[in-house]
DNA sequence: GCCGCCATTGTGGATTTCCGCAACCCCGGG
DNA sequence: CCCGGGGTTGCGGAAATCCACAATGGCGGC
């Protein structure tokens, strides 16, 4: 599953790269062009991108931009033989995971993919937990996510069933199943699955 | 307050740039030398920092790692004048905000300059509210903040004066004392303000 | 030795929360 | 027309929380 992605015009690099990692024994597989990995790219990889800045048609920037637009979110690493700082600063406050000039050090570029893809297990692992509540939170019904968000309010049953116009019987039914539905036993749980899942990203 | 705070060696490009922000409503400090600066610096300094990279004696970037051990956490943007990708890469990946080659228009600096202000407005803003809740957990002893920690953990009185030995009344009045000390109402609001100072840097 | 802070506990009552049991209404499908 | 889901409500009781009032003991500092 956690597969180095390549993507690079230069089939010597290719080559070379998949063998370094290889010899590592971290798993690779490799695109002639942009174009090729796009048609190929699916949401469900885990692994890191490793991209050459320069290639014919779309260039490695311009894939990472259309893969965010994907919602890909893996770590990338561009490549280049001769790029500028501003592209490497733009690649970098894109959120690129790294730039790298060719040629480099192999243990270098091998320990950085490494660590890309320690970052994408662990990035993986929160989107799993953040997508859990937003599917528990989705499969709330409205009147149970008004009540949510009255009790994250710190309010009272007896406040919440004034300001619903309802009856405290009813808030105590709904907040119950809130509860079940969100798998926590305890406001507390609640706010912080919430926290949780909301923020850090 | 929300000063820019300039270091460089060309009194050239102090005057220019300081004329420039000046121009713009924004106010400035200058200094010619890392040496110079690190002698003013204050930690309640607030703004941002733009240092030129090369510089006799003390670089920018070594400034920069020096302010950090201090703890400073202005938004810095480096100027460089001969700079290559490793360095640009490194700045960037080590938090710096911006790194921008000379020259560069004026306009395209004073924008960056101020975003960079705007983020440390914001930035600072975080600071104070999570150091408030720094303060308040402080100021627990240390019965209450256990007593906390398992209010936290979602668990009864009764769990928490069986696991600590002592009657139900003393959580109780523990309790009360971390809610009043905390400044919250519930056991919620509580979670809620611990989540928010504690993560999301 | 007295004072203040911390930790502790008890009594008793007002308030809330939590739940099982039972219902009723409305509405969109099959 | 019956069924299921969502929203609603009542009753009543067990359990928990919240609190005012009251009190004891240890410990470090003046």
């Amino acid at each position: 599953m956690s597969t180095v992605h390549l993507v690079d015009d230069d089939e010597a690099i290719r080559d070379a790269l998949s063998w370094l990692l290889r010899s590592r024994g971290i798993a690779s597989r490799s695109w002639p062009s942009a174009e090729a990995f796009l048609a190929d790219y699916d949401s469900e990889m885990r692994g890191c991108l490793v991209l050459d800045i320069r290639m014919e048609a779309m260039s490695g920037p311009e894939l990472f931009d259309r893969l965010r637009a994907l919602g890909c979110r893996m770590p990338t690493l561009f490549l280049t033989g001769h790029g500028d700082i501003p592209q490497a600063v733009a690649a970098l406050k894109n959120g690129a995971f790294d730039f790298i000039e060719k040629p480099c050090h192999d243990n270098r570029l091998a320990d950085r993919v490494q660590e890309a893809l320690a970052l994408d297990t662990e990035l993986s692992r929160r989107e799993a937990s953040r997508l859990t509540v937003r599917e528990r939170v989705h499969s709330l019904t409205g009147r149970e996510r008004e009540v949510m968000d009255a009790i994250l309010a710190g309010k009272l049953n007896k406040v919440i069933a004034a300001e619903l116009n309802i009856a405290m019987r009813t808030v105590e039914v709904h907040r119950a199943r809130v509860f079940e539905k969100m798998g926590v036993k305890s406001a507390v749980e609640l706010a912080q699955a919430l926290a949780l899942a909301g923020r850090e990203e």
